[in-house]
DNA sequence: ACCTGAACACCGTTCAAGT
DNA sequence: ACCTGAACACCGTTCAAGT
């Protein structure tokens, strides 16, 4: 697909967006290690340095897959959130979409939130998972002594913590690893509780 | 104390171990990404072909380092357990020598528990952690409907994911952030709980 | 305005040759 | 046995020159 997909004559016309594709396909294939400026070059038919046509560097190049990264994430939440039929249901829905975010997005969802950067991450982006978790107070399903956001932190970690630690093959070469669905019900049955009970 | 510190005959005698410090060094200072043979073998004071008489290549030093970090976590731990003075006093102690192992060795953390690898990770790693938690149930700090590996597992993603959001800058970015002690107080609230209560 | 070609200093890695 | 020197194919990046 990506073989000999090069305008004959001199250039693209939409040099910027082919990088922006070609980056995205070549990164999920060779990592954010493994990621070459030069290949996606070669790939794309142009020169090694026409990408400094329009990013300034590898990073800059990085960085905008980063941003629409934030995007894509943040409307995963919120569709995730609004096929909720109950408080305790929303916060695991909302869980269940961070884990498939990462896996289906893997090296993209490694520099979002796994090393450096943050430089481009919504301030909004856990609003969903905040307002899940008041919901989910007012109703019982989580105690009233922390507020929101103290406790919308401590799920943050813990669903961060679940997904790097499965993506990684960390949970797999303990012996820990579980089906998705009971991984998930398992993990959160320590900080959710029956209102009913 | 890197510069020149070179024999000035040909060779040092103990360049496997001249390799590892320096590495050690090189690595705290430029992070895994940005480590570079070349540039330890010059400090060193080697040819740029003498690391490969002792590893096979650039991964296989970053391995041993990667070993060597798996005993200073592990005894870390140990020597925290150790310290306790009940269950729950003891599940905190790991908690805090977890962040702290990551705050003081953040490069050879994230080779051993952030990125790929586990090929060195060692299978009784967590073994004080779900003794503890064993300990903790017994005495009521912890609910018994699960198993101790269950409940140890809750416990490692949501340190983990404190230890790598917080130290990659994610929970400042956010206005998330609080000192050490509380935050890991905070956080370990909605699992723990009084078993007097 | 947008891209090429050639160049720079750097990588990791290999291998014949030196001591 | 252990290391050097020179080389290879690759990086990211710069810049004069082409259209």
């Amino acid at each position: 697909m990506a073989a000999g997909a090069t305008r004959r004559t001199y250039h693209h016309g939409a040099l910027r967006d082919a990088l922006l594709a070609g980056a995205r396909e070549l990164l999920a294939e060779r990592g954010a290690e493994g990621f070459s400026l030069n290949e996606l070059a070669r790939r794309v038919g142009v020169s090694s340095a026409a990408p400094y046509r329009h990013f300034a560097d590898r990073e800059a190049l990085l960085s905008a897959l980063r941003d629409e990264g934030y995007d894509a994430f943040g409307a995963a939440q919120r569709a995730a959130a609004a096929q909720a039929t109950d408080p305790a249901d929303r916060i695991i829905r909302l869980v269940a979409a961070y884990l498939s975010f990462a896996e289906e997005n893997n090296a993209i969802f490694g520099m979002m939130f796994r090393y450096w950067s943050w430089a481009e991450v919504r301030p909004d982006t856990f609003a969903p998972l905040v307002d899940a978790v008041t919901e989910a107070q007012e109703a019982g399903f989580l105690p009233a002594g922390q507020s929101a956001t103290t406790l919308a932190r401590t799920i943050w970690c813990t669903v961060h913590g679940l997904t790097t630690l499965r993506l990684t093959g960390g949970l797999t070469k303990l012996g820990l690893d579980a089906p998705t669905d009971q991984l998930i019900r398992d993990t959160f049955a320590a900080i959710l509780r029956d209102p009913t009970g």
